[in-house]
RNA sequence: GGAGAGGUAGCGAAGUGGCUAAACGCGGCUGACUGUAACUCAGUUCCUAACGGUUCGGUGGUUCGAAUCCGCCCCUCUCCA
Protein backbone atom coordinates (compact mmCIF):
# COMPACT_ATOMS: atom_id res chain seq x y z
CA UNK A 1 0.00 0.00 0.00
CA UNK A 2 0.90 3.60 -0.63
CA UNK A 3 2.40 5.69 2.48
CA UNK A 4 0.86 8.47 3.19
CA UNK A 5 1.74 10.85 6.22
CA UNK A 6 -1.39 12.57 7.45
CA UNK A 7 -0.89 15.68 10.00
CA UNK A 8 -4.27 16.86 11.88
CA UNK A 9 -4.91 19.52 14.81
CA UNK A 10 -6.66 21.93 15.26
CA UNK A 11 -5.93 25.27 14.26
CA UNK A 12 -3.40 27.15 14.70
CA UNK A 13 -1.07 24.35 16.47
CA UNK A 14 1.95 24.17 13.46
CA UNK A 15 0.50 21.65 11.34
CA UNK A 16 1.77 23.60 8.34
CA UNK A 17 5.21 24.39 9.78
CA UNK A 18 5.17 20.71 10.23
CA UNK A 19 4.23 19.34 7.43
CA UNK A 20 6.97 21.68 5.73
CA UNK A 21 9.20 20.37 7.98
CA UNK A 22 8.88 17.00 7.10
CA UNK A 23 8.81 17.20 3.46
CA UNK A 24 11.91 17.96 3.45
CA UNK A 25 13.31 15.41 5.20
CA UNK A 26 11.28 12.78 3.68
CA UNK A 27 11.37 13.86 0.48
CA UNK A 28 7.91 14.88 0.10
CA UNK A 29 4.71 17.07 -1.18
CA UNK A 30 1.95 18.61 0.91
CA UNK A 31 -1.75 17.94 0.11
CA UNK A 32 -3.79 20.92 1.51
CA UNK A 33 -6.73 19.07 3.60
CA UNK A 34 -8.15 22.07 4.13
CA UNK A 35 -12.08 23.11 2.68
CA UNK A 36 -11.20 27.09 2.55
CA UNK A 37 -7.39 27.39 1.32
CA UNK A 38 -8.69 25.96 -1.86
CA UNK A 39 -10.01 29.42 -2.44
CA UNK A 40 -8.31 31.91 -4.06
CA UNK A 41 -7.30 35.33 -2.83
CA UNK A 42 -8.39 33.97 0.62
CA UNK A 43 -5.40 34.42 2.29
CA UNK A 44 -4.90 36.05 5.59
CA UNK A 45 -7.90 34.60 7.17
CA UNK A 46 -7.39 31.40 6.11
CA UNK A 47 -3.60 30.97 7.67
CA UNK A 48 -2.74 30.21 3.95
CA UNK A 49 1.03 29.09 3.56
CA UNK A 50 2.73 31.90 1.94
CA UNK A 51 5.71 30.95 -0.66
CA UNK A 52 8.80 32.00 1.60
CA UNK A 53 7.10 29.24 3.93
CA UNK A 54 6.47 26.55 1.74
CA UNK A 55 10.53 26.54 0.93
CA UNK A 56 10.49 25.30 -1.99
CA UNK A 57 7.85 22.32 -0.79
CA UNK A 58 5.10 21.71 -3.63
CA UNK A 59 1.97 22.40 -2.07
CA UNK A 60 -1.33 20.83 -3.96
CA UNK A 61 -5.01 21.73 -3.68
CA UNK A 62 -4.57 25.47 -2.54
CA UNK A 63 -5.82 28.04 -4.75
CA UNK A 64 -7.85 25.76 -6.96
CA UNK A 65 -11.10 27.32 -6.60
CA UNK A 66 -12.67 30.66 -7.11
CA UNK A 67 -14.61 32.16 -4.39
CA UNK A 68 -17.77 31.77 -6.21
CA UNK A 69 -17.45 27.86 -7.08
CA UNK A 70 -18.48 25.70 -4.53
CA UNK A 71 -16.51 22.46 -3.05
CA UNK A 72 -17.13 19.62 -1.68
CA UNK A 73 -16.00 16.35 -0.05
CA UNK A 74 -16.32 14.30 -3.34
CA UNK A 75 -14.11 16.61 -5.28
CA UNK A 76 -11.58 16.58 -2.43
CA UNK A 77 -11.63 13.06 -2.37
CA UNK A 78 -11.28 12.45 -6.18
CA UNK A 79 -8.35 15.08 -6.39
CA UNK A 80 -6.39 13.83 -3.21
CA UNK A 81 -6.91 10.78 -4.76
CA UNK A 82 -5.46 11.72 -8.17
CA UNK A 83 -2.44 13.65 -6.21
CA UNK A 84 -1.69 10.84 -4.19
CA UNK A 85 -0.80 8.91 -6.97
CA UNK A 86 0.66 11.78 -9.02
CA UNK A 87 3.10 12.25 -6.00
CA UNK A 88 4.39 8.76 -5.59
CA UNK A 89 4.57 8.38 -9.25
CA UNK A 90 7.57 10.62 -9.18
CA UNK A 91 8.87 8.74 -6.50
CA UNK A 92 8.12 11.02 -3.89
CA UNK A 93 5.71 10.63 -0.31
CA UNK A 94 2.43 12.53 0.07
CA UNK A 95 1.86 14.23 3.14
CA UNK A 96 -1.77 15.73 4.03
CA UNK A 97 -2.01 18.46 5.97
CA UNK A 98 -5.02 19.87 7.07
CA UNK A 99 -8.18 20.36 9.63
CA UNK A 100 -10.97 19.55 7.53
CA UNK A 101 -11.30 15.79 9.29
CA UNK A 102 -14.39 14.83 6.85
CA UNK A 103 -12.31 15.64 3.60
CA UNK A 104 -9.38 14.05 5.03
CA UNK A 105 -11.23 10.66 6.13
CA UNK A 106 -12.77 10.73 2.80
CA UNK A 107 -10.15 10.58 1.35
CA UNK A 108 -7.92 8.37 3.15
CA UNK A 109 -10.92 5.39 3.48
CA UNK A 110 -13.63 3.93 0.99
CA UNK A 111 -16.09 6.75 1.38
CA UNK A 112 -17.75 6.26 -1.89
CA UNK A 113 -19.63 8.90 -3.82
CA UNK A 114 -21.92 8.76 -7.01
CA UNK A 115 -21.46 10.37 -9.37
CA UNK A 116 -23.92 12.97 -9.15
CA UNK A 117 -24.60 16.81 -9.18
CA UNK A 118 -25.62 17.90 -6.40
CA UNK A 119 -28.28 21.02 -5.81
CA UNK A 120 -28.74 21.68 -1.90
CA UNK A 121 -30.72 25.04 -3.32
CA UNK A 122 -33.47 22.96 -5.03
CA UNK A 123 -33.98 20.48 -1.96
CA UNK A 124 -34.23 23.66 0.22
CA UNK A 125 -36.89 24.84 -1.94
CA UNK A 126 -38.26 22.09 -2.51
CA UNK A 127 -39.34 20.98 0.90
CA UNK A 128 -39.40 24.61 1.82
CA UNK A 129 -43.05 24.02 3.37
CA UNK A 130 -42.32 21.08 5.64
CA UNK A 131 -41.42 21.58 8.99
CA UNK A 132 -38.16 19.70 10.29
CA UNK A 133 -40.16 16.88 11.81
CA UNK A 134 -42.18 16.67 9.07
CA UNK A 135 -38.88 16.22 6.79
CA UNK A 136 -37.95 13.89 9.45
CA UNK A 137 -40.83 11.94 9.30
CA UNK A 138 -40.93 11.33 5.85
CA UNK A 139 -37.09 10.20 5.68
CA UNK A 140 -38.28 7.95 7.90
CA UNK A 141 -40.65 5.96 5.44
CA UNK A 142 -38.22 5.11 3.56
CA UNK A 143 -34.92 5.02 5.63
CA UNK A 144 -35.57 4.42 8.84
CA UNK A 145 -31.82 4.11 10.07
CA UNK A 146 -30.89 7.25 8.87
CA UNK A 147 -33.89 8.53 10.55
CA UNK A 148 -32.87 7.09 13.62
CA UNK A 149 -29.41 8.45 12.98
CA UNK A 150 -29.85 12.53 12.42
CA UNK A 151 -31.51 14.37 14.83
CA UNK A 152 -34.79 15.72 13.09
CA UNK A 153 -33.91 19.45 13.82
CA UNK A 154 -30.64 18.91 11.76
CA UNK A 155 -32.47 19.81 8.85
CA UNK A 156 -29.59 19.99 6.40
CA UNK A 157 -28.82 16.41 7.04
CA UNK A 158 -32.07 15.45 6.22
CA UNK A 159 -32.69 16.80 3.40
CA UNK A 160 -29.51 15.20 1.86
CA UNK A 161 -30.23 11.92 3.11
CA UNK A 162 -33.66 12.35 1.52
CA UNK A 163 -31.66 13.90 -1.58
CA UNK A 164 -29.65 11.06 -2.04
CA UNK A 165 -32.65 8.71 -1.99
CA UNK A 166 -34.85 10.74 -4.49
CA UNK A 167 -31.82 11.07 -7.10
CA UNK A 168 -30.16 7.20 -6.81
CA UNK A 169 -33.42 5.25 -5.46
CA UNK A 170 -30.96 4.30 -2.56
CA UNK A 171 -31.00 5.25 0.72
CA UNK A 172 -28.42 6.75 2.19
CA UNK A 173 -27.87 3.68 5.01
CA UNK A 174 -27.46 1.30 2.05
CA UNK A 175 -24.35 3.55 0.67
CA UNK A 176 -22.96 3.09 4.18
CA UNK A 177 -23.37 -0.40 4.46
CA UNK A 178 -21.43 -1.40 1.56
CA UNK A 179 -18.84 0.62 2.87
CA UNK A 180 -15.80 -1.60 5.02
CA UNK A 181 -14.44 1.02 6.76
CA UNK A 182 -10.72 0.43 5.84
CA UNK A 183 -7.83 2.36 5.05
CA UNK A 184 -7.16 2.92 1.47
CA UNK A 185 -3.49 3.39 2.35
CA UNK A 186 -0.47 2.70 4.76
CA UNK A 187 -1.42 5.67 6.75
CA UNK A 188 0.79 7.58 9.31
CA UNK A 189 -1.74 9.54 11.53
CA UNK A 190 -0.16 12.34 13.39
CA UNK A 191 -2.26 14.86 15.63
CA UNK A 192 -0.59 17.70 16.42
CA UNK A 193 -2.06 19.14 19.97
CA UNK A 194 -1.32 21.74 22.79
CA UNK A 195 -2.77 22.22 26.50
CA UNK A 196 -6.38 23.88 25.37
CA UNK A 197 -5.68 27.67 27.33
CA UNK A 198 -2.34 27.35 25.05
CA UNK A 199 -3.77 26.59 22.03
CA UNK A 200 -6.75 29.26 22.80
CA UNK A 201 -3.94 31.92 23.23
CA UNK A 202 -2.31 31.06 20.09
CA UNK A 203 -5.22 31.36 18.20
CA UNK A 204 -6.49 34.95 19.59
CA UNK A 205 -3.04 35.77 19.38
CA UNK A 206 -2.86 34.23 15.39
CA UNK A 207 -6.18 36.62 14.88
CA UNK A 208 -4.63 39.70 16.28
CA UNK A 209 -1.71 39.17 13.52
CA UNK A 210 -3.74 38.69 10.62
CA UNK A 211 -5.75 41.63 11.29
CA UNK A 212 -2.77 43.85 11.60
CA UNK A 213 -1.63 42.12 8.39
CA UNK A 214 -4.28 43.04 6.77
CA UNK A 215 -7.59 40.84 6.83
CA UNK A 216 -10.05 43.39 6.95
CA UNK A 217 -9.05 44.95 3.63
CA UNK A 218 -8.50 41.12 1.98
CA UNK A 219 -12.12 40.57 2.80
CA UNK A 220 -13.31 44.15 2.18
CA UNK A 221 -12.10 43.43 -1.44
CA UNK A 222 -14.74 40.44 -1.93
CA UNK A 223 -17.97 42.33 0.00
CA UNK A 224 -17.24 45.16 -2.56
CA UNK A 225 -17.42 42.93 -5.26
CA UNK A 226 -21.12 41.71 -4.58
CA UNK A 227 -20.21 38.48 -2.45
CA UNK A 228 -22.69 38.07 0.25
CA UNK A 229 -22.90 35.53 3.72
CA UNK A 230 -24.43 32.95 1.24
CA UNK A 231 -21.43 32.05 -0.44
CA UNK A 232 -19.53 29.01 0.67
CA UNK A 233 -16.08 30.65 0.86
CA UNK A 234 -17.72 33.26 2.77
CA UNK A 235 -18.88 31.03 5.18
CA UNK A 236 -15.41 30.63 6.68
CA UNK A 237 -14.47 32.09 9.56
CA UNK A 238 -12.86 35.25 9.35
CA UNK A 239 -14.70 36.50 6.99
CA UNK A 240 -18.36 35.65 7.75
CA UNK A 241 -17.62 38.29 10.88
CA UNK A 242 -17.13 41.08 8.44
CA UNK A 243 -20.56 41.60 7.00
CA UNK A 244 -22.23 42.69 9.90
CA UNK A 245 -19.36 45.20 10.28
CA UNK A 246 -19.97 46.55 7.16
CA UNK A 247 -23.46 47.08 7.63
CA UNK A 248 -22.48 48.77 11.06
CA UNK A 249 -24.39 46.29 13.16
CA UNK A 250 -20.83 45.71 15.41
CA UNK A 251 -17.81 47.08 16.34
CA UNK A 252 -14.18 46.79 14.72
CA UNK A 253 -13.39 45.06 18.25
CA UNK A 254 -16.82 42.94 18.42
CA UNK A 255 -15.77 41.72 14.73
CA UNK A 256 -12.55 40.72 15.91
CA UNK A 257 -13.71 39.19 19.34
CA UNK A 258 -16.48 37.15 17.48
CA UNK A 259 -13.59 35.40 14.86
CA UNK A 260 -11.68 35.05 18.03
CA UNK A 261 -14.46 33.25 19.34
CA UNK A 262 -15.45 31.15 16.26
CA UNK A 263 -11.88 30.11 16.02
CA UNK A 264 -11.74 28.50 19.79
CA UNK A 265 -15.12 26.55 19.48
CA UNK A 266 -13.86 25.46 15.84
CA UNK A 267 -10.56 23.98 17.43
CA UNK A 268 -13.25 22.27 19.98
CA UNK A 269 -14.66 20.59 17.50
CA UNK A 270 -11.69 19.52 15.40
CA UNK A 271 -10.76 17.62 19.05
CA UNK A 272 -14.08 15.86 18.66
CA UNK A 273 -13.96 14.76 15.09
CA UNK A 274 -9.98 13.47 15.55
CA UNK A 275 -9.89 11.93 18.67
CA UNK A 276 -13.46 9.88 17.42
CA UNK A 277 -13.43 9.54 14.02
CA UNK A 278 -9.32 8.45 13.34
CA UNK A 279 -6.80 6.38 15.33
CA UNK A 280 -4.29 8.75 15.78
CA UNK A 281 -1.19 9.10 17.69
CA UNK A 282 -0.80 12.71 19.51
CA UNK A 283 2.41 15.23 19.83
CA UNK A 284 2.18 17.05 22.31
CA UNK A 285 3.41 20.37 20.41
CA UNK A 286 6.56 22.50 22.30
CA UNK A 287 6.47 26.34 21.48
CA UNK A 288 9.59 26.93 23.07
CA UNK A 289 11.25 24.24 21.02
CA UNK A 290 9.09 23.13 17.70
CA UNK A 291 12.50 21.26 16.14
CA UNK A 292 12.44 19.14 19.25
CA UNK A 293 8.67 18.24 18.33
CA UNK A 294 9.75 17.96 14.67
CA UNK A 295 12.70 15.44 15.64
CA UNK A 296 10.02 13.21 17.52
CA UNK A 297 7.78 13.00 15.33
CA UNK A 298 10.01 12.38 12.56
CA UNK A 299 11.96 9.88 14.67
CA UNK A 300 8.93 7.85 15.02
CA UNK A 301 7.69 8.21 11.16
CA UNK A 302 11.39 6.25 10.52
CA UNK A 303 10.54 3.51 13.06
CA UNK A 304 7.59 2.75 11.23
CA UNK A 305 9.27 2.71 7.88
CA UNK A 306 8.62 6.29 6.40
C1' G B 1 -30.07 68.25 47.32
C1' G B 2 -34.77 66.77 44.28
C1' A B 3 -37.47 63.28 40.64
C1' G B 4 -37.44 58.67 38.42
C1' A B 5 -35.40 53.69 36.86
C1' G B 6 -32.87 49.60 38.40
C1' G B 7 -29.63 45.73 41.08
C1' U B 8 -31.73 37.84 39.25
C1' A B 9 -26.81 32.13 37.88
C1' G B 10 -20.04 33.57 33.94
C1' C B 11 -22.79 37.56 30.80
C1' G B 12 -27.52 39.47 28.77
C1' A B 13 -32.49 38.95 30.25
C1' A B 14 -37.65 36.92 31.94
C1' G B 15 -40.14 36.08 36.37
C1' U B 16 -43.64 40.14 40.62
C1' G B 17 -46.61 35.21 46.85
C1' G B 18 -46.66 28.31 46.35
C1' C B 19 -46.62 24.81 39.87
C1' U B 20 -39.19 28.33 40.50
C1' A B 21 -32.82 25.79 41.48
C1' A B 22 -35.38 30.14 38.75
C1' A B 23 -37.93 30.74 31.29
C1' C B 24 -35.02 32.18 27.16
C1' G B 25 -30.47 33.81 24.61
C1' C B 26 -25.08 34.06 24.68
C1' G B 27 -20.69 32.08 26.45
C1' G B 28 -18.31 27.52 28.63
C1' C B 29 -17.97 22.20 28.62
C1' U B 30 -19.20 17.40 26.23
C1' G B 31 -20.82 14.88 22.04
C1' A B 32 -22.76 13.62 16.84
C1' C B 33 -21.09 13.99 11.96
C1' U B 34 -20.22 10.07 4.59
C1' G B 35 -21.43 15.69 -1.52
C1' U B 36 -22.34 23.27 2.20
C1' A B 37 -17.96 20.24 7.33
C1' A B 38 -14.15 26.86 9.12
C1' C B 39 -20.97 23.58 7.95
C1' U B 40 -25.07 21.65 10.57
C1' C B 41 -27.00 19.50 14.93
C1' A B 42 -27.58 17.46 20.12
C1' G B 43 -26.69 17.20 25.47
C1' U B 44 -25.04 19.78 29.66
C1' U B 45 -24.08 24.26 32.64
C1' C B 46 -25.33 26.98 41.46
C1' C B 47 -22.66 23.07 44.95
C1' U B 48 -23.12 17.56 45.51
C1' A B 49 -21.72 10.75 43.05
C1' A B 50 -26.30 10.84 45.56
C1' C B 51 -29.37 12.03 49.87
C1' G B 52 -29.27 16.83 50.27
C1' G B 53 -27.45 21.92 50.64
C1' U B 54 -27.08 27.21 49.50
C1' U B 55 -29.32 31.15 45.98
C1' C B 56 -32.20 36.26 43.09
C1' G B 57 -27.58 43.71 46.20
C1' G B 58 -27.53 43.62 52.10
C1' U B 59 -30.35 43.26 56.36
C1' G B 60 -34.72 42.99 59.42
C1' G B 61 -39.88 41.92 58.98
C1' U B 62 -45.01 40.08 57.16
C1' U B 63 -46.67 35.04 55.76
C1' C B 64 -47.99 28.10 56.62
C1' G B 65 -44.86 29.68 52.28
C1' A B 66 -40.95 35.33 49.51
C1' A B 67 -36.66 36.50 43.82
C1' U B 68 -41.73 38.21 44.23
C1' C B 69 -45.10 42.12 49.84
C1' C B 70 -43.22 45.90 53.84
C1' G B 71 -39.01 48.80 56.63
C1' C B 72 -34.04 50.32 56.76
C1' C B 73 -29.19 50.30 54.41
C1' C B 74 -25.61 49.88 50.15
C1' C B 75 -24.66 50.38 44.94
C1' U B 76 -25.67 51.73 39.52
C1' C B 77 -28.06 54.65 35.72
C1' U B 78 -31.16 58.83 33.69
C1' C B 79 -33.18 63.59 34.40
C1' C B 80 -33.71 68.27 37.33
C1' A B 81 -30.96 71.67 40.64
Amino acid sequence: MQKVIVIVGPTGVGKTKMGIALAQRLHGEIISGDSMQVYQGMNIGTAKVTKEQMQGVKHHLIDIKSPQESYSVAQFQEETRKKIDEIASLGHLPLIVGGTGLYIKAALYDYHFEQEVVDHTFFEKKYALYTDEQLHQYLATFDLDSAKNIHCHNRRRVLRAIEIYEKTGKTKSEALEKQKHELMYDVAMIGLTLPRDELYQRINERVDQMVDDGLEKEVMYFIEQGYDASYQSMKAIGYKEWFDYKHQKQSLEETIALIKQHSRQYARRQYTWFNHQFDMKWYQVSLTDFDQTIDEVYQDLKLRGF
